[in-house]
DNA sequence: GGAAGTGGTTACCTATAGGAAACCACCTTG
DNA sequence: CAAGGTGGTTTCCTATAGGTAACCACTTCC
């Protein structure tokens, strides 16, 4: 019997994998990062402050994207009583739990794009 | 002129934005975190070992990943000088940057499944 | 009354992500 | 020479993610 090159069959590390299977559903798609980003630096933004802030997005997938937020808690839609109506999109309280995840993917990212200026100049 | 509710047009607002992006073009797709961690675990891989621990790809998708994740200087691809022909994957240096953020969307993962279960055992 | 701004939904279309399976090459073992 | 293990590529197919645009309702402003 040949020991096979298995990295860590232990509970530990099956429990990592499926953590990061969960995190990515909850976060899939193109925009979900985005718009919880924009939400961290906005705290409370209408429909039409997102569709303006997050670059690109239509209002259909703004839409459908915010629903799936606000169905796994992690973005609260309030309809507030002002004269023409408008929502206030924002983060949960558990969805500011996000931060320093989104940190992170902000920080890789800029230190990426260094990283590629830095090779070309060479 | 009204003041427009919008977020913070600093530039480093605009730069955190575009870092985002940055981040999850060369991570995109359904696999490339999963490999990534895997590789975190396993140091030195080979593509049968990697097509065992990343649970559900396949060969095409398994392959078509890590030409991506070499292009962008995330993996190395080495071949070895054995009997029968092996490869080893493994994470360049600056892969193992993705560290932090990888360690942060695993640690998240298992919030958000603990919260699942405790709102069920209410 | 019509334009313009709020916050969306719906229908339609297309690009592509991703899965299954066949196939290829090379080497070793029986 | 066939089987089985390495490491893949190619083809073919489909599900779905995501984009465009039309449309809806309500209100205020002119």
């Amino acid at each position: 019997m040949k020991k096979k090159a298995v990295v860590n069959d232990t509970s530990v590390c099956q429990v990592r994998i499926q953590a990061i299977s969960d995190t990515m559903s909850v976060l899939s798609g193109k925009w979900k990062f985005h718009i919880v980003g924009t939400l961290i630096e906005g705290n409370k933004l209408g429909f039409m402050d997102l569709l303006r802030e997050v670059n690109g997005i239509g209002t259909k997938m703004l839409s459908k994207e915010l629903q799936d937020l606000e169905m796994n808690q992690l973005v609260s839609r309030t309809v507030m009583n002002t004269k023409p109506i408008t929502v206030e999109y924002a983060l949960t309280e558990y969805g500011k739990t996000l931060s320093p995840l989104i940190d992170e993917l902000a920080k890789w990212g800029v230190g990426y794009r260094q990283s590629i200026i830095d090779s070309k100049s060479i």
